[in-house]
DNA sequence: GCCAACGTTGGC
DNA sequence: GCCAACGTTGGC
């Protein structure tokens, strides 16, 4: 559910840079309770620190994948669909991935460095899977969604001068060669639980609902390589 | 459309 | 701060 179809053109010249977005720091957190890490060294904003997800997995993650819908779906009386063939033809094939409305997930795209490649991967659909390769062109910004009532998106409990959402520009780089569907991932992921192999800790499957993740460069050029392969 | 998983909210 | 109720995600 991230993106509207949005243009990132806009984007691009928005008057919400950076600078603004900054982080809407103050709003730490509050998520992160619950996994009752609440490391985030108190106070510490920035967030150079890390190197370290908010669950500690790996260290600085940059591959990532990123979940939208690319079926129709109305939410809040708007079509929230959004898939790669959307981002494609967006100019510059660029475009915010506005919407994340999840603290872990808006963490991660805070965490995005321009440069770095995502997977677009399509959820809530037909057939949910892996449809493409995408890389970061901006870092996190405030996301204007928030306070757009029309929006699906909208979200009125954030404040103008201190926004809760942040969002990052993408940019289509190719297909895979195939489809790569959830199912075979699964049966991946099994496999490699049980008798080890680079997907078995993928957080697409241990961490259910997390619409934007990092993934380990074990776990990306493993999933790459399975463009090659016939679908087991 | 169903429903499991899990994040969020709010009463206490 | 706990936890039950509620809402959302997303596979099937």
């Amino acid at each position: 559910m991230p993106p509207k179809k949005r243009t990132r053109s806009s984007a691009k010249s928005n008057k919400h840079t950076d600078a603004d977005a900054q982080h809407g720091e103050g709003s730490d957190d509050v998520a992160q309770l619950k996994t009752g890490k609440r490391k985030r060294s108190a106070g510490v904003k920035s967030d150079v620190e890390k190197n370290k997800n908010d669950d500690g997995r790996k260290t600085s993650c940059s591959h990532w994948l990123m979940k939208s819908e690319p079926e129709s779906r109305i939410e809040n009386g708007v079509d929230v669909k959004f898939g790669i063939e959307d981002l494609k033809v967006l100019p510059d094939q660029t475009g915010c991935w506005d919407g994340v409305r999840n603290y872990q997930a808006r963490n991660f795209m805070r965490d995005m460095k321009v440069g770095q490649q995502a997977f677009f991967y399509h959820s809530n659909c037909k057939e949910p899977g892996i449809a493409g390769l995408m890389k970061i062109v901006k870092e996190a910004y405030v996301d204007h969604t928030q306070f757009d009532k029309k929006d699906a998106h909208y979200d009125p409990s954030s404040k103008a001068d201190n926004p809760k959402w942040s969002m990052v520009d993408v940019q289509f780089e190719r297909m895979t060669k195939r489809f790569i569907p959830l199912t075979e991932l699964k049966k991946y992921h099994l496999q490699h639980k049980a008798k080890g192999g680079p997907l078995k800790d993928m957080a697409l499957f241990t961490r259910a609902r997390l619409s934007v993740q990092p993934l380990t460069a074990e776990e990306y050029d493993f999933i790459l390589s399975l463009e090659n392969e016939d679908p087991i």
